[in-house]
DNA sequence: TAGATTGTTAATCGATTAACAATC
DNA sequence: TAGATTGTTAATCGATTAACAATC
């Protein structure tokens, strides 16, 4: 059963406001409390909940832990479980932190880069690899998604890199559009476009 | 006329491609290159181009400087153009090294940060003040866009900060959900429903 | 029972693409 | 003229929301 993409995205979404309140007295939490949170609508939600097999009491809402549990089960999978972090400058080391500070499903289990002073350490408690076992790794340890952060000037070589080890799952976050075969899926983190959407947006106000 | 938002998008990734063909001998390109390019549907790019009145020529396809002019008058705008970077970590850095390699039509006329060592520098070509001028900046220069790159611990503050201030719209990379009014446009960065979606659609394959 | 909520379908809105005419 | 392209409408697909029944 396929679930439409902007269910899924709202789903991870609303996972991560139940996992605040799991320790309520009454983890309950009703659809218009979520939909409020997530700046969206109720029947938004309750139609996604839905979607999903979920269902709420009349009274108290939806059981926070029991919609955690459910959401897990139809969005996580082991195949998108290991990660890896390709190129350790200053976004690659801003995003290693971020991911590292949260309680997540997915994990990073390796970072990688050049720079022989990041190789062999350990930051934000992921050991860095020199870029030239990034291939042995992903095939060994089965990874599927790869971060992309390494400068523009390499991201196409590295991209190639990635897709010949077996890489499915490419979040690129350097300005270069890959072009990649159909079965590897691509998102791109495209900051000038949206800077450009909003400037656009303003003018219409 | 108001374009709907995912053509602005693609018209925002249009001119970049077009940018580089910019002093081509030939400075023509077809539909179904620029297609090519971002991976859609060449129908799909010429609808796009329809809609803002650009036109092709049958034999040599479209004019890229003309459709660059064209571009720029339907999306960029006055009031988009200012924009100031707030937090100076590793992912305002990385942020305010990428955009300021690139041109752009819209300027980051200053960074933010509280760090003493930071303020008063120059960092890429643009100045950093302490974020107590924040508020005055904006007002007198007429920012309407900030990209918020604060630790989540201070984003609720700093983004109230700038709504009081008149900023209109946020890129906002923190973790932390704003709830802004209606007339404040914001824009999640996302990373982990990101890899959260894209594991779901692997477990699909 | 009245009121607040969930659950679900059908209608609407927005975006993409198929089909095809027009043009060089 | 044949072939490749642009230009445009109508059909389709996907996502949101209005409407309302069911339940506690």
């Amino acid at each position: 059963m396929k679930l439409p993409g902007k269910t899924v995205q709202r789903l991870s979404r609303y996972r991560r406001i139940l996992y605040k309140y799991r320790y309520l007295e009454e983890p309950y939490i009703f659809s218009h409390d979520l939909a409020r949170l997530l700046n969206i609508n109720p029947v938004q939600v309750r139609r996604d909940l839905m979607l999903i097999g979920g269902s709420g009491n009349h009274r108290k809402g939806y059981h926070v832990k029991e919609l955690m549990q459910l959401i897990g089960e139809k969005i996580d999978s082991e195949k998108g479980r290991k990660i890896i972090l390709v190129g350790i400058g200053k976004l690659g080391q801003a995003i290693a932190e971020y991911l590292s500070d949260r309680e997540m499903f997915q994990d990073i289990i390796a970072l990688f880069d050049i720079d022989p002073v990041k190789v062999g350490k350990t930051m934000y408690d992921i050991p860095c690899f020199d870029i030239r076992d990034l291939s042995q790794m992903i095939k060994k340890k089965k990874v599927s998604i790869a971060i992309l952060t390494v400068p523009s000037d390499y991201a196409v070589t590295i991209a190639e890199l990635l897709i010949d080890s077996g890489i499915e799952g490419i979040l690129n976050f350097t300005s270069v559009r890959l072009n990649t075969p159909e079965n590897v899926f691509v998102q791109d983190f495209d900051i000038i476009t949206s800077l450009e959407e909003m400037s656009y947006r303003l003018s219409l106000k």
